[in-house]
DNA sequence: GTTAGGG
DNA sequence: CCCTAAC
């Protein structure tokens, strides 16, 4: 059992669950003091609220219940049975829990609007939070079905490893069953809780297995495992609720017992999903898009990792099925983002400059070896490919064709030419098509020997081949 | 990996 | 400038 733990923290040692949570408590808060700050929510408003219904009155208590921000279960389990609180005030760790938890105030009070909200001053406050996951995930839960088996499973929870609740479930019957306890006898929640305690305990080595087919939770189920033996309650309690809200999410109606659990706030799944990706552990799915649009702005140096290829378009989208709507519209955002940002992503003008330096390079190494000339005249500018070399030999050569063309005519279209090139280097555009006609391009000069414009195709497709120079690419290779 | 061809 | 097929 947990309780023979260290109990250095504890002023009652015969007070078994107060030792275990305090155990808990120090590590988790230095360990996981975010994860902590923000799992504790939820579990923090529902005892504040059910110390409400129930009248306690005690001021001790109320002030305890803010601060102490753990497992909701246990925590009340053994505040009300052995009525301990006011030993967890002035001790040496709570001086930490107070700095830790008391931003979850903040939050608290939201929670608590809520709860007002909801006017859950009656009794039935269980039913009413445990509806409130049913109207959020409707396809998961029935109202009074869920009813019934919180009931169950509260009533069962004190055989420990009743394989019939899921994983999800076991926190929440365990938090049932506190709430019961109290308004029954805090004895006997306090016994329930000891067995809880052993019942999750057991559970979850038992099921990790099965979180494992869920994508999210198996690195839930490995904190499972570490937690379990470094880490006592809290932390383990902490884990175990990110399995059930990753559950909750992706597993559906077979999941249903999980009526506590809240839907994570906004602001916890951002602060997991940034932790995580931190932790190098990707527990949340956010953490991808995250990634992603991290990786936009580094793209823009060099054109050579054209990212079109990279990213998969629909494994973006199915990764954006999993998450939640928000992170959805997140992921279209960034898609959108970078679909525009990565299509032409800078037009670089060809200079006269390059123009010549291309043109040299063509006459050096003939058409076709775009890599040579890439290597060795365009070294220097990394932003022109290969393919950029071709693609701007092949303009030219539309450009200088064109130039003949209208000089035939009576330069009528000169106009057309955006970027009149010097006559010089229309020449030598001219000479070199000549010398090296691209292959299966409508060589200019080839199409200005042939004076049928129709069948300029095909006498250059088939000309090309038979230039003495081979300079068709195909063939040079081959050689 | 490089090139041709088309968009 | 980008993409894809072909090599």
């Amino acid at each position: 059992m947990r309780t023979e733990r260290k109990p250095h923290l504890i002023k009652k040692p015969a007070d078994a669950k107060r030792q275990s949570v305090d155990e808990s408590l120090g590590p988790g808060l230095k360990d996981e003091a975010t994860e902590v700050e923000h799992l504790l929510v939820e579990p923090k408003s529902e005892r504040v609220s059910v110390d409400r219904v129930f009248c306690f009155g005690k001021e001790n208590i109320e002030k305890h219940l803010k601060m102490e921000d753990f497992s909701c279960a246990f925590d009340y389990g053994w505040k009300i049975g052995s009525g301990g609180l006011d030993s967890i005030h002035g001790q040496g760790g709570d001086d930490l829990k107070l700095e830790v938890l008391d931003g979850l105030l903040d939050e608290v009070d939201e929670v608590d609007d809520i709860q007002a909200a909801h006017d859950l001053s009656s009794a039935c406050e269980d039913f009413l939070l445990d509806i409130e996951f049913p109207e959020k995930f409707s396809e998961l839960d029935c109202g009074p079905h869920v009813g019934s088996n919180l009931r169950n499973s509260s009533s069962e929870s004190h055989s420990p490893g009743g394989s019939s609740n899921s994983v999800g479930g076991m926190s929440e019957s365990s938090i049932v069953t506190v709430q019961e306890s109290n308004s029954k006898n805090g004895v006997l929640g306090k016994m329930v809780n000891c067995d809880i305690h052993h019942t999750i305990r057991s559970e979850c080595g038992c099921q990790a297995p099965v979180m494992e087919t869920i994508r999210p939770s198996k690195e839930h189920a490995q904190d499972f495992v570490e937690s379990d033996d470094e880490k006592p309650l809290v932390s383990f309690i902490v884990s175990n609720k990110k399995v059930k809200s990753s559950i909750k999410v992706t597993k559906g109606g077979t999941l249903l017992r999980q009526k506590r659990l809240r839907k994570p706030t906004k602001r916890y799944i951002e602060e997991f999903s940034r932790n995580s990706t931190t932790s190098g552990k990707n527990k949340c799915l956010k953490v991808r898009s995250q990634e992603e649009f991290s990786q936009v702005p580094s793209e823009s140096q060099s054109r050579r990792g054209r990212p079109k290829k990279i990213m998969p378009k629909m494994e973006f989208e199915s990764d954006c099925e999993l998450s939640a709507s928000e992170s959805e519209d997140e992921c279209k955002r960034t898609k959108r983002f970078k679909t525009a940002c990565d299509r032409r992503k800078h037009q670089r003008m060809w200079t006269l400059a390059e123009v010549i330096k291309l043109v040299d390079g063509i006459a050096q190494y003939g058409v076709g070896r775009w890599t040579d000339i890439k290597k060795l005249l365009f070294a220097s500018s990394a932003y022109r490919t290969p393919v950029d070399l071709r693609d701007k030999w092949r303009n030219l050569l539309r450009s200088s064709s064109a130039h003949k063309h209208n000089r035939k005519e009576g330069e009528t279209n000169v106009k057309h030419c955006v970027r009149p090139l010097p006559k010089t280097v229309v020449c030598r555009i001219r000479e070199l098509a000549t010398i090296h006609p691209y292959p299966k391009a409508r060589s200019p000069n080839l199409s200005s020997i042939n004076s049928d414009p129709s069948s300029k195709q095909l006498t250059t497709t088939k000309a090309a081949p038979i230039n003495t120079h081979g300079r068709n690419l195909r063939g040079k290779k081959c050689n």
